[in-house]
DNA sequence: TTAATAGTCTACTTAGTTGGTAGGGTAATC
DNA sequence: GATTACCCTACCAACTAAGTAGACTATTAA
């Protein structure tokens, strides 16, 4: 499952995308909008920056905007940034695997099954962009 | 991702489908053979038995079996028993649904996509069995 | 019929994660 | 140079995961 700290992101990144190319916008007016508790905002928004998603701007007229236009910012790599791993074992894992102990995965039907559900997962997952989260 | 727990109930359930029809399994064969903390392994036995999947017998020769035919324990039913909704949200889930505060299902984005991901995890996972998981 | 066997139950512990909150520091504009 | 708004460190309560302890109960073979 998607922590809320994920749901979070994405809707306020979703909320960036409505307003790109409009300026930065505050955080408390995405915190106000989307109903997101503010300085828990604030930490997702810094993280989002620190992975070169999101830029901000200091000072009077600041706030958050996205780096790169909506249809290149991935979903599955917010996923990973947020959430941590898409796949459902570590040692099928592209990005944090993790071999298994007391198993070989050449022998193991779980780790093929789940190869299977990753695939199918990311599929979709890598395929899409924040543009197709807009409505 | 699977829990431990998750991971350690099949391999117990692997451990018994190699074994259906040979008669009740000792769980602390299967811990040892398996490498499951025992009295981990007693809770999870026991609440696959209390979903209908595994029979035990007790006193001397006793243990715990497959009630059915690998082949009719579906690989969904077992995740969600044990580790809890494939979804990755809650107001996608189809057997732990939750209605999402401050959104609206209907103009939702992430809602869409995580529909899209949740059927194609389930098109595997729902027609697999723990046959499907013998090697 | 009783002793040994083996599953069942209740309760606890410990460590880590999630979902926040508090409050001050620092840098950029007007 | 004051204000604005991001940045950073620390803390906290609640919950979950993973595992442990120990007693209890039912079965069965001798």
């Amino acid at each position: 499952m998607l922590s809320k700290k994920s749901q979070y992101a994405f809707k306020a990144l979703t909320y960036l995308a409505e307003k790109y190319n409009e300026g930065p916008v505050l955080i408390s007016e995405i915190s106000k909008k989307k109903k997101i508790p503010l300085k828990f905002l604030e930490n997702i928004l810094l993280e989002l920056k620190k992975a070169g998603i999101l830029e901000s701007k200091k000072g009077k007229g600041g706030g958050y905007f996205l780096k790169k236009d909506p249809s290149k910012v991935n979903v599955a790599n917010v996923i990973r940034l947020v959430n941590g791993p898409i796949a459902m074992l570590p040692c099928v894992s592209l990005y944090f695997y993790e071999r298994c102990k007391n198993c070989d995965e050449n022998h193991c039907g779980l780790h093929d099954m789940m190869i299977l559900v990753r695939d199918a997962s990311l599929n979709i997952l890598e395929k899409s962009t924040l543009k197709d989260l807009l409505m």
